[in-house]
DNA sequence: GAATGTCATGTAATCGATTACATAGGAGTT
DNA sequence: AACTCCTATGTAATCGATTACATGACATTC
């Protein structure tokens, strides 16, 4: 026998009380007295009464749970987002539907379409493409929050840090320790960080007249993947005419894969060559050399991501959209040296 | 104006049937006139219905989505299990509840809870302790599998990999390539796998008449983490006299801690100490040394836990306890030497 | 042609909560 | 005493699907 077939009658029943006057109990309406109250709470207890949640999701037109896609669960970026989100989600009494995509979008539209079905009452999407329009409806008619990416030319709620500033701190790092020739490991996709990203690059070598290092970008064709960063980096290391000594790769794993890839061209990270990394996940410090990265706080990326979709719930009145930038910071450890 | 808000009386009254025969087309009821059916399904087209999911989980009693409990998103380990669960999922249209505990007991009883109140209609646990019964009486009322870890007194369905076998082979593998002063870095928790892990080791080295390496066992206090890892190793390696040649982890975190801590003892991996971890995540490729390890089939895993959950659900006679038992094998890479 | 069976469809009850509206008792006001 | 107001509670409609049961059309059988 489930306990879920105890319901609310039963309740009333035992407590002597109509229905409604349990669900007032149950929803915390001040009408009821204190004594009924007790009765029913007592009632409540006995029969170890759970309410019945498609009932009441029928009945309130609302499911309590938020989607969220990701691409991924497996890269950690992305699973410490999600840490952060369920987390929260969990603090505020909402549920999650976890949605993994493998940058499928049809897959990504299939989940989406959720909330068309009240299967879910609000989204959050963790890998917009900077050119993505389709999520435009969506987000006029449902609660809609993007996760580290989104498009610039929507105007939709999203959180992230300043990638711009980051890779522009990024690359005046590698230069304030001297180094001249520097390149980048960046990815082939039209996510917002990494346009950013590059352009902080570029514009910080042009800054300090670096010119000649603008045109040192290669881009990974499976997004972030270590393989993608090994061969990229024998690709840029095997180039004896232009003498990178430094790389910034857009992710710790792509910084793997190059450190990988420099040890099998024979040059010593970061004797021979200096590596810096992003987002500054675990395994960064679990291995030799430890990995210099700029810092990406996932999990409060998580925690406000949810915090903001709460809020548009709550808010009753007219929304105007946030955009919450967290802050990165460099780490700086043993992948990176300075040159005399 | 949501999409929700086209019912299944406006579906009908398009169509000019009944909501009843409605019903029929959507869940393929056969005896529905082919030309009704199509006139359905048009009007369910042209205006975009979709059925409302509460209502219809309350009609049926259940709530098509299935309560998954696991320690952490942020271990790979986990992540691929939840990946394949996840994936499996939606291909036989369920939905995933993905909860992590943080190893918090109470935690995990509250989610359980959720099979009362109708929120999920099954659960699948993915870190029971060895001498957990709690679980007993849900398993008995609702459908329950475990994955990875399980209580062997306790008769409920669960999948996983033959953790004494893989153990026995593990040091087997380290004696064939000549060690005969193995350690082991193992864990201070009452999983089952921890259990017998020990146990195939230590049979093993008895086997072969190592019984002096048999007491060469260190429990990581904080599970499986990195800093115990290396913490652990130290504490081996600095000990002079008992002179190991080997070291059997068993997770691949606690390898690449025990790898550290090789390092800052002066020692090189192989050459001086080979390092043996376990489950073959995808990072002990991505360094040097690349890792050793003893491989599991975590994807498989989770599509294999959510399967037997499937068939549960779609048995109407008696059922009979499945464990389902994934192969496992050694996959031998850089940090094992064979000593001559 | 009456009885029976099959197919296709409709009517209305039902799932278990929430909540608009109704009601009744008691306090306060005139 | 008659009125209003407030509190506390009950009655019944409602959310949107599924489905037991009813019905009618038509085919088959004897």
């Amino acid at each position: 026998m489930k306990n879920s077939s105890v319901k609310i009658s039963d309740v009333s029943k035992l407590a002597n009380v109509s229905v409604a006057t349990v669900s007032r109990v149950i929803n915390g309406n001040c009408f009821v007295k204190p004594e009924t109250c007790t009765r029913v709470m007592n009632a409540i207890e006995q029969l170890n009464y759970q309410p019945n949640q498609s009932a009441r999701n029928l009945r309130k037109n609302t499911s309590g749970t938020i989607l969220v896609i990701t691409p991924n669960l497996t890269n950690p970026y992305y699973s410490n987002i999600l840490t952060g989100i369920s987390e929260t989600a969990r603090i505020l009494g909402y549920s999650t539907f976890i949605c993994s995509t493998s940058n499928d979008q049809v897959l990504e539209q299939d989940f989406i379409k959720m909330l068309d079905t009240g299967r879910v009452d609000g989204a959050i999407l963790m890998a917009l493409n900077s050119d993505d329009t389709w999520i435009l409806p969506y987000a006029k008619k449902y609660p809609i929050v993007l996760c580290s990416e989104y498009n610039p030319n929507l105007d939709i709620d999203h959180v992230c840090i300043d990638n711009y500033k980051a890779a522009f701190e990024a690359c005046e790092y590698l230069i304030s320790c001297n180094h001249k020739n520097i390149a980048m490991i960046s990815s082939d996709n039209s996510y917002i960080s990494t346009i950013h990203r590059m352009q902080g690059f570029k514009d910080a070598l042009i800054k300090h007249n670096l010119k000649d290092s603008v045109n040192n970008i290669e881009l990974a064709s499976q997004d972030y993947s270590f393989e993608s960063g090994k061969a990229l980096s024998k690709k840029i290391l095997s180039n004896k005419e232009s003498k990178v000594t430094a790389i910034f790769c857009v992710s710790d794993i792509l910084a793997l894969g190059a450190i990988y890839g420099a040890r099998e061209c024979g040059l010593d990270v970061p004797n021979d060559v200096s590596i810096l990394g992003f987002d500054n996940l675990e395994y960064t410090v679990m291995m030799v050399p430890q990995i210099s990265t700029v810092n990406q706080p996932c999990y409060d990326i998580g925690v406000r991501a949810m915090n903001l979709m709460q809020a548009k719930f709550l808010c009753n009145t007219d929304w105007t959209t946030r955009h919450e930038i967290l802050e990165h910071h460099i780490v700086q450890r043993d992948s990176i040296i300075k040159i005399k």
